[in-house]
DNA sequence: GTTGTTCTTGCGAGACATTGCAATAACAAG
DNA sequence: CTTGTTATTGCAATGTCTCGCAAGAACAAC
């Protein structure tokens, strides 16, 4: 596990990450609107994770005009671009996770919300007993671990 | 992994589990109404998974007033009585897990849609290492492990 | 700067799921 | 069977996300 996700002041490294988001866009024939410019604004002021509508929702604080449908199309672009990568949250809601610097899976408090990252290193012996019986090659960035934190109770059986 | 999620006919042992479904809702207070019967009706005819979309669908082939929040609102009731267990798929929608044996992980092929099972045994190195390093408790139930089978080639990065 | 190509956007409709509220019906008690 | 309690339903509104389509804008070429 890697902590917690919360929300750090803005690093170098990260403002140069979206920095060449431009550019990835045109070297493949896509285009710098300015939908796309405030969206990765916004992107780049978020740290860990964001759910679609709380996106939707801080570009429309700025842009009062902002479409859902754009900015969930613009989320696709970016997501393949490598800029985030989404999964779906225990309640079924989209959870973004913003520059996946390597791919991780989720653990996820179910009495909480809280949620962790899990490295491949702490997944390999499931990982490889997987693919050694069944051929089965795990896509970590698509694992999701419920459970319950220290200071969760489960629910009674 | 117990193998993918087929329909082989109803056994005897499935047919009396979903028996007393009448008295487990009485026990608790709860009411036998004609939607739950019909619902626990098309239920017993299911075997592995099921949406709740799907299962709003075949509902309504039986009786066209089938409305939509009933039908959710009894799999609610039913996921407390232990009769159904939902999660999420990896498009987020819900996908309910009939007449869930033992607690199990999922396995899913992100290429093809597949699903296993996958049992405590599997995911225990796993699971020891949380709770013991982080306190954290796996709820299997919870757990989806997305990846590809041996057939599905994973797309290109 | 003008023009043409085609990527994007805005907008409306629709699928899936949840929720509040008032009307209804199940059930127990008499 | 009648009555009272309250769980349940139907319905409409809402939230989240997706999709098709036509109008609009970005970009490259001239
Ligand atoms: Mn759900
Ligand atoms: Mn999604
Ligand atoms: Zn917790
Ligand atoms: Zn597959």
């Amino acid at each position: 596990m890697t902590g917690p996700t919360g929300s750090e002041p803005r690093s170098p490294a990260v403002q140069v990450a979206w920095a060449d988001a431009r550019e990835a866009l045109r070297e493949r024939g896509l285009r710098w609107t300015p939908q796309r410019r405030l969206i990765l604004e916004v992107l780049a002021e978020t740290s860990g994770h964001i759910t679609g509508a709380e996106l939707v929702e801080r570009c429309r604080a700025r842009d009062g005009a902002t479409i859902g449908s754009t900015v969930y199309r613009t989320l696709d672009v970016l997501e393949e671009l490598g800029y985030v990568r989404h999964s779906h949250g225990s309640d079924g809601r989209e959870e973004y996770h913003v520059l996946p610097l390597a791919e991780h899976a989720h653990v996820r408090c179910l009495g909480c919300g809280a949620a962790w990252d899990l490295s491949w290193e702490d997944a390999r012996e499931l990982a490889e007993r997987l693919e050694a019986r069944n051929g089965f090659k795990v896509a970590l960035g698509h694992v999701m671990i419920g459970g319950y934190c220290p200071g969760c109770e489960p629910a009674a059986p």
